[in-house]
DNA sequence: CACCTCGA
DNA sequence: TCGAGGTGG
């Protein structure tokens, strides 16, 4: 997934209070995969509603939200639109690895290997067009602005802030930085424990925040550099050239100063170099968007979720309980500081 | 993922 | 009171 830059990435952790009052441009269907991936059974079966509906990314959506708010932040929800052309190879691969995992997921179940069958099943995730417009809907209904962008979300969330419209943009990718986001936040999520595939250990997971300048600043890099640097190491848009990692890249993009250079010395090819660097440089964005919410429909939410997907109405109804309290305080205060 | 329960 | 483990839909 997206550029694997990682490695040469320095981050800091950040709490929930530096966060607080402030707006996050959130790469929607990355978080909403990674519902769909994680919200199962221990066997890996998703959790459904009695028509057989998937219902793990709804639920996903109604409590990661309440907390976002509880802690004062508030969300715009950005959207994919249609993926460029050069990435229909890595959305290929995906394809064929979500079938392989498919398969893989339906035999460990049988012979009762849950850990296996948990692992294989989130591989075998696919967000489709139903799940994205379901969310979508629960969205509105809780008066978070969704936006639409006209190709990959990350582009247009780092458009979002670098117009000052949004604080920092969270995804779990890096690629949000090559797009030029000026703040991207990672693992934006409260209950920050994650367990270790195939272990019986946990991990802590802990929101983190990486600022473009200074990241480009110790990296002693421009952003054209880093984009070359990530193409180099590989991204959804072209293979990384082998034997060459983000330390590899990093020292060869200083010693050259551009990646052409570095490709014309070593005599390295990358197909489409060009159209890849322009993806990342003048991504396609659009300035149609609107960052305001609306106001919850708070019958709707409990309709949505109770009436059509099987949610208990006692933990909707506690869940909106705590997401009026927070919203109250949140734009009292907001509005208490406007004066 | 986040919530709830139950046992130490 | 806390945290591991089960459940939600």
């Amino acid at each position: 997934m997206g550029s694997d830059i990682g490695d040469i990435v320095s981050r800091e952790s950040v709490s929930f209070s530096d966060m607080q009052n402030r707006t996050v441009a959130i790469d929607a269907n990355n978080t909403l995969y990674q519902f769909l991936s994680i919200i199962r059974q221990p066997d890996g079966t998703p959790l459904k509603d009695s028509g057989g509906r998937v219902t793990s990314h709804v639920s996903g959506v109604f409590y990661r939200m309440i907390n976002l708010f509880e802690e004062g932040i508030e969300p715009v929800y950005v959207f994919d639109g249609k993926p460029p052309q050069l990435k229909s190879k890595t959305l290929d691969e995906r394809r064929k690895i979500r079938e392989n995992s498919k398969e893989k997921w339906k035999k460990a179940k049988a012979r009762g290997d849950t850990e296996e069958a948990y692992s294989q099943a989130m591989r075998s995730s696919k967000l489709n067009r139903d799940m994205v417009a379901e969310s979508k809907e629960l969205l509105r209904l809780m008066g978070i602005p969704c936006v639409q962008a006209p190709s990959e979300a990350e582009a247009q969330a780092a458009y979002i802030v670098e117009n000052g419209d949004c604080w920092a943009s969270s995804s779990q990718d890096y690629d949000s930085l090559l797009f030029g986001t000026p703040i991207l936040i990672r693992n934006l999520t409260i209950t920050g424990r994650r367990k270790i595939p195939g272990k019986d250990r946990y991990k802590e997971i802990k929101p983190e925040k990486i600022v473009l300048e200074e990241l480009l600043n110790k990296l002693d890099l421009n952003r054209e550099q880093l984009v070359d640097l990530a193409i180099l190491v590989g991204t959804d848009f072209n293979d990384g050239i082998k034997g060459i990692g983000p330390k590899t890249a990093l020292k060869l993009i200083k010693e050259h100063s551009s990646g052409r250079k570095v490709l014309e010395v070593k005599d390295i090819e990358i197909e489409n170099y060009s159209e890849i660097r322009e993806i990342f440089i003048e991504p396609e964005v659009t300035d149609e968007y609107d960052i305001n919410p609306s106001d919850i429909e708070w019958d709707g939410v409990v309709e949505f979720l109770c009436e059509e997907r099987d949610f208990s109405e006692d933990r909707v109804v506690k869940g909106l309980d705590r997401l009026e309290k927070a919203v109250n305080e949140l734009r009292h205060q907001t509005t208490f500081d406007s004066f």
